[in-house]
DNA sequence: TTGTAAGCGTTATCAT
DNA sequence: ATGATAACGCTTACAA
């Protein structure tokens, strides 16, 4: 009578090994066939003929047994992974949570796997190849997290950029300039003659995209953007406290802010809060991309819808298409990104001076 | 003079083959040792003693051929991937992005990938089968998903569930009845003698928990939360709007609110002042989570405070600890992670009636 | 139509 | 101390 093992106290050392997973090789045996003969039933591969009976067999074995296979060993046959990797430099803000969101609703239906990685600063090129070592397929990658990244290491990578245009590499964008030109246009309309932009310093071309729109549909208007009324600031809600609290102090406030993304226009409004500037009465604060919160805070954040899940899933949706081989049309239309205005409560006419 | 292929358009056709990439035994041969050298060397395992000659020119070798492991194969001659899984109801959830943000940083460190998945509704179990087929090492479970998968799977799975509390599976959690009942000790401490509960209608422990302890702080205090004072909401903003009108729209309004969580009690907000109803004023609004927007709202939310990096950092070492087989001592100071409450602007003096 | 054989790039188990 | 050799579980020729 076999005595128990006397250290292992139940649930402590439970550390279950690798489960006994059903192989190709069991389904083989089971269905009287070989191994390769499964992995052609099961492969999927339209090419592959095999007697309608043995694929029965097959399928019914597999079914009993309830195979799966293992993916790694697919992988390191294959030499692809069927998964992708996505580097965005914060998590935590809610843009990136949708990026994500969507394009790993594309990836899962298309048999992929998706690693999630934070390139917290510097961190991008190591965080790139541990995904790199994993043998990844493609990656998707923030504008900023690319600004990171040696434009040789990108070239061997299949990767698709995710809201920023490029003509060297593979991309999904918004159509980042009319969004900052929505938001001049719109505080134009209203009146606003003194004007700010609140933004990150970065070279990813959509956050420029959205200032020079900015600037530009201004200008054609008649209007300049002193360079103090340009202000650089993290694109966090704390950056962007900071920035409008720094200029509400300033000797001739503007009446109408615009914000690269929305965290930094809800640190704007909280500044306004701070100091006891009425939204939309003296000051009007524009944001982009119209993340949940827009709609959460007060006075609800006007602001320049970027479809962020969209965004995510096309990026996804394009890598895939590469990876599978198929030819994506050139001039498939939409291939921009469209974005419109959302006309919220925190923009209001300019009072007359 | 060879002539270039004529079909090929520049940027189209690159759908990158496999990079050639270098492998041990490239890495061997440059050395003039064998493959498995090159593997015992790098392996890093302090077991193997080699020659400081030897493992001089491997090093130098795998540095000039810049040779990274094939963690595939790795894998699927360790039986063990060297990645995690996480699952999460809602990626648009602050609280679930900051818990991967916080598993992610742990992990990576630790050299592990994060697959992340999003099971919306009944896809959890299938969700969870797509990351074992990829061999992961292990899985985090947020609580309301890992209500949805049958218990006998998680037995097999290495699993740690994330802010829900088990004696079957090793988890972590925060001090949930605490959260209740901080929220309550807050509100009667302000004068309030009438109160409500938002949450989900979920099993998910953690949830279960802040309610009662909310519940049982204001029966000892001598309060009763009459059943509908007690509504059950999507834990999502607009659930918690749709659920505050109800409750404003009843007989008798309460003049506490406690909420699951912070989306619900950010929808609190918007619903009271949809209603014309004043916070804190009228009505005094307490969340549980302390996600950003906390801060960013109108007023700014009182709130207790669970962290949510924190969860997801503990419960990647967790599980880590358990796969490096670590013994995780029993009785380790701070298995419960702390709450507090962050009193903030959305509470106030209850109004003499 | 299906089985045999080879190979993917590691790690692990032996000899030597 | 290190080199052969054999897995790991799959896919892909190539034979039969």
């Amino acid at each position: 009578m076999p005595r128990l093992p006397e250290a292992a106290s139940p649930a402590e050392s439970v550390i279950s090994p690798p489960q006994n997973r059903v192989t190709a090789m069991d389904v083989a045996r089971l269905a009287g066939v070989s191994q390769p003969t499964v992995s052609l039933v099961l492969g999927g591969n339209p090419q592959a003929r095999i007697a309608p009976d043995t694929r029965e067999r097959v399928l019914r074995a597999a079914e009993e047994l309830g195979y799966r296979p293992n993916l790694l060993a697919r992988g390191l046959s294959q030499r692809r992974s069927y998964a992708i990797g996505i580097l965005v430099p914060d998590l935590s803000n809610p843009f990136f949570a949708d990026v994500i969101s969507g394009a790993e609703r594309v990836l899962s239906r298309a048999g992929y796997a998706l690693l999630v990685s934070e390139a917290s600063d510097d961190s991008a090129p190591s965080r790139l190849e541990a995904l790199q070592s994993r043998l990844i397929d493609g990656v998707l990658l923030d504008a900023t997290v690319a600004a990171m990244i040696a434009p040789s290491v990108l070239d061997e990578l299949n990767v698709v950029l995710v809201d920023e245009p490029s003509d060297r590499w593979p991309n999904v964008a918004s159509d980042a300039e009319a969004a900052g030109r929505l938001a001049a246009e719109h505080l134009l309309s209203l009146g606003h003659q003194s004007f700010a932009f609140i933004g990150p310093a970065t070279t990813a071309r959509s956050i420029r995209l959205r200032e020079r729109g900015f600037v530009v549909a201004l200008r054609s208007s008649g209007f300049m953007l002193p360079s103090d009324r340009l202000r650089r600031a993290p694109a966090t809600a704390a950056g962007g406290r900071e920035a409008t609290r720094a200029l509400l102090a300033g000797r001739r406030r503007p009446t109408g802010i615009f914000c690269a993304n929305d965290l930094i226009a809800v640190g704007a409004l909280k500044a306004c809060s701070d100091a006891g500037v009425g939204v939309p009465a003296q000051v009007s604060v524009v944001g982009c991309d119209d993340i949940e919160m827009a709609r959460l805070v007060t006075p609800e954040l006007t602001t320049v819808e970027v479809r962020a899940r969209e965004l995510g899933a096309r990026a996804a949706r394009l890598l895939v298409q590469r990876l599978e081989g198929e030819q994506p049309r050139r001039s498939r239309p939409g291939r921009v990104l469209p974005v419109r205005l959302v006309r919220r409560a925190s923009t209001g006419e300019a009072r007359v001076a």
